[in-house]
DNA sequence: TTGACAAATGAACAAATGATCATATAATCA
DNA sequence: TGATTATATGATCATTTGTTCATTTGTCAA
């Protein structure tokens, strides 16, 4: 039961929501989604630190960059939860928009991060 | 987003968790809630406010009692996701027993609040 | 090494929450 | 009507939570 309600509790906030659905359609780095929610990074961190407890998301790093991804052990039904309160949801749809433009300003091979030093 | 999360965190409490995987699977009043989940009156009715007002559950008032029953409206991905979290959860299995058990010791017809006076 | 960058962590504090107690409302029945 | 039963609501308080600021850790490049 505490490990039920601790996946609730860990969406049970919009900056953790925001983040678990962008995660869920592309992985990211701290600095892209602080870029894309614009909050600051410590805030970022807080929130994620949450969702991995609850074991909703997975991270891989990758030279001093840390992705995050929604966890592959998410339950079909959690993410297709997950999938539908993102639909409708203007919040969401202006995050994503701003996601898709940020990946696209970005080098198409060999991403890392858009605040990266070219 | 703010609708979203309403939800999520009428469910990130495990009072209000073990209401709402009784509630799916059977309609049920506050005393009999009261009785499964050992706990005081004002608590319970305090987590089903909280409940409808997330729109996870709805009621009927039938004479004394007001029965509570999930959502007709509720999305089939969260049922399902619900029903799932309540399997392999130790407390839901004895909650889900111990309502069984009281069920079957009210009256088959006519069935209202185990505690009335008969 | 040193400096810069990316992210995590810890402390502090205001704000939100959950439980409890007391009281109010609403329906029924004698 | 008044008493009883079923449930809701309001106030209070301790606890938890979310955010911010400051600091630390880890990685790389010059």
């Amino acid at each position: 039961m505490e490990e039920t309600t601790k996946i609730f509790r860990a969406l049970a906030d919009s900056t953790r929501m925001r983040i678990m659905l962008l995660v869920l359609k592309q992985e990211l780095c701290v600095c892209e989604l602080e870029s894309v929610l614009s909050m600051e990074q410590s805030r970022i961190s807080h929130a994620l630190r949450i969702l991995r407890d609850a074991a909703l998301i997975e991270e891989r790093r990758e030279s001093r960059w840390i992705f995050y991804r929604a966890a592959s052990s998410l339950p079909p039904s959690l993410f297709s939860c997950l999938e539908e309160s993102g639909r409708d949801d203007e919040q969401t749809l202006a995050d994503s928009e701003k996601m898709a433009r940020l990946l696209e300003s970005e080098e198409p091979e060999g991403r890392r991060c858009p605040l990266r030093d070219q």
